[in-house]
DNA sequence: CCACCATTGTAAATGGTGCTTACATCGTTC
DNA sequence: GAACGATGTAAGCACCATTTACAATGGTGG
């Protein structure tokens, strides 16, 4: 887990400034959405956890829905690069799908916080085309590989869909907590490979 | 569109009594969240809709999420009966599949209400048990037609989870309009029903 | 070196929210 | 027809988003 460094996330006590307080504003919001949820954010608490008053975000953010609209754009564009170190790693095409996948299932666990800043927090995306644009941009790549993979245009774009809205309902379901087998028991991520490997097998045509 | 007569939304002007308060308040809570997104109501303004006053809710529900957690059991148990209903539709087992997952794509975008409180409200849903029982009826009906389907129970599972994940996948993508084509042009969902079929047409084994 | 001033922070106030508590009214039951 | 449970109201608390007026900071041009 590569944490930049140890940030500032308060600002010191006699300090003025703060150094970087975007940066800390986005910190805190991200550390309330994993301890109370996706709606158990508020600017105030998140000033707090800076260390600064609660005007002071409204410096660097024009309100509550710009700040969670950052955070969502970062959460796209870290998804996007996770996706494609993934892909790097193997050469083959076959694996180079699955392992896509297999990224983006790691980031809704690994990254719950920006997942459900990016998918639930209700954000207003058509007010937000900085959003649109990162997240194209990383649907681009499942694009790419399925235009690889495929003979037409057609079928590339059906296999896009499919593959998205599978990787994505898996690590929605996984993130409820409704994969966890009967007996409670939370499930490993390589425990869903096979699935996605099924997927990348099937045939289209 | 079967909305149960012509029901009792507000209280009559010179009444005291309201008649049905917990219906009339779901019902307002759902119509802000159908205009104003998952985060846009109040209990404070369904109370305004409902034409009583800000306190009234608290005798029907303990607390704003037990509204809410009580319209996602609705929700829920509603699209059960439409899974249900599309299913006897047709005899063919593979054509029950397909419908199973067409009503769950159905149900997304005629009750974008229902499936937003669902699924993005951020609830806890490890607070409200009747919640957890009800979503897991629902799924038992995708289950039982996975065991009439495939050899084997771990198939039949593979099936289910991969059914469940794709086509919840596809609810969440269609909409956040992530699946209006390039033109920005909106899909239909008879558009989407070859994925389901490719998706039941692929061999397990 | 230092006075200026854009930047970044603060304090205080506004108007709104969810929720609780104390009290008022209804209408059904005995 | 009175008592009582069900239901509604009014008022108040704590929190929140946001704005405004002001203050501290530190980099820059003179």
């Amino acid at each position: 887990m590569p944490v930049k460094k140890a940030k500032v996330l308060r600002k010191a006590k006699g300090e003025y400034h703060h150094g970087d307080l975007k940066t800390s504003l986005k910190q805190a919001a991200l550390r309330l959405v994993r301890d109370r949820g996706p709606r158990g954010f508020s600017v105030n608490e998140a000033s707090r956890l800076a260390g600064v008053s609660v005007a002071a975000p409204y410096r660097h953010f024009h309100d509550k829905d710009a700040l969670l609209a950052e955070i969502a754009r970062d959460g796209y564009e870290l998804l996007e690069r996770e996706i494609r170190k993934s892909v790097e790693k193997v050469g083959n095409l076959r694996e180079q799908i699955v392992e896509s996948g297999m990224a983006y299932l790691r980031f809704a666990r690994n990254h719950a916080d920006y997942f459900s800043v990016m998918f639930q927090s209700g954000l207003d995306r058509s007010k937000y085309p900085e959003i649109e644009r990162s997240a194209r941009n990383g649907f681009g790549v499942i694009v790419g590989l399925a235009q690889q993979y495929e003979r037409t245009p057609e079928l590339a774009e059906l296999r896009a869909v499919s593959a998205w809205a599978l990787v994505h309902g898996l690590a929605g379901l996984d993130q409820d907590g409704a994969l966890s087998s009967a007996a409670g028991k939370s499930r490993t991520l390589e425990q869903l490979r096979p699935i996605l490997e099924r997927f990348v097998d099937q045939p289209y045509n």
